[in-house]
DNA sequence: CTCGGTGCAAAGCCTTTGCATATGC
DNA sequence: GCATATGCAAAGGCTTTGCACCGAG
């Protein structure tokens, strides 16, 4: 972790960014909650209890400096509120997600799977693809259950 | 065009809604526009142009019920507002994106492509797909060809 | 007459901004 | 000391809601 923090610290510094105390606790906080999918008022609520001094603006300042930096990935399911993920390291692409629209619960998945698909985009519509989202919308496998078991 | 219409009419008096003169002008707008991503705002404009005493609530409450009933998807490419895009006829999928991040235009993409990758989603991870949202992010040709000259 | 639909204005959210203060180099 | 960063509160932008009125069946 401490070694991820230190990268961190040096990308910011490579444009002249600090890593405040501030920044830092937010960063802490996006690591240790690296598998969820928080908004910035969850980042605020989580910060506020190392650092409760705070200040929401400043959380949403940090995660926008993120995300610029292509530290954090800013994304929004469709439900009007914006949510950060950190990227994996040395990730060159954003992971997919499984929104299940059942129990709303959020699942990621690292594997590339769209190479061929980007190729294709590449060669028929001459789009150089940068960076893509990919979200499916469906059951998951624990709701597939309970649904089999209530019917 | 009037062909639309009437399904459109169907698909609402199925789940006793009316096609009130509002809804009906909403709905052409969105079908003389169908290659645009047009926000509420946007929709709000050109539906006041043949209507205009209508006000915009209307416009998002239609908006929200024909979103509800499939015949529109809301769709958000990460600037804040949503924007509609008309169901292609028949088509159980939605349909992709290519965004430039240059120039902001949006190309649509009606080929699925995902075939293959839902299928693996289906078996690998269990999770039954009903619906998807793909866009890539990049250059698109027009601007590739700017930048060439430019250089 | 009844109930869904509409228009208007007000309220609600999430997010951004202005400004004085505090902090790090 | 100076520029950057922060906190607070106010402002902003998009969307939803409350409420009285309207209109079709």
């Amino acid at each position: 972790m401490e070694h991820r923090i230190d990268r961190i610290k040096k990308q910011l510094h490579a444009q002249s960014y600090k890593l405040t105390p501030q920044r830092e606790a937010t960063v802490r906080v996006l690591l240790e909650r690296e598998e969820d999918h928080l908004s910035a008022e969850d980042v605020y609520l989580l910060v506020k209890e190392k650092a409760p001094e705070i200040g929401l603006a400043t959380v949403y300042r940090t995660l926008e400096l993120l995300s610029e930096l292509k530290i954090v990935d800013k994304i929004n399911f469709g439900d009007g509120v914006s949510r950060y993920d950190l990227r994996k390291e040395g990730a060159t692409h954003f992971h997919h997600h499984l929104v299940c629209t059942e129990c709303g619960s959020v699942e990621e998945i690292v594997e590339d799977l769209l190479e061929d698909v980007e190729k294709l985009i590449q060669d028929d519509w001459g789009f150089k693809v940068k960076d893509h989202r990919l979200t499916f919308h469906g059951i998951c496998r624990q709701c597939q259950i309970q649904e089999a078991v209530t019917t």
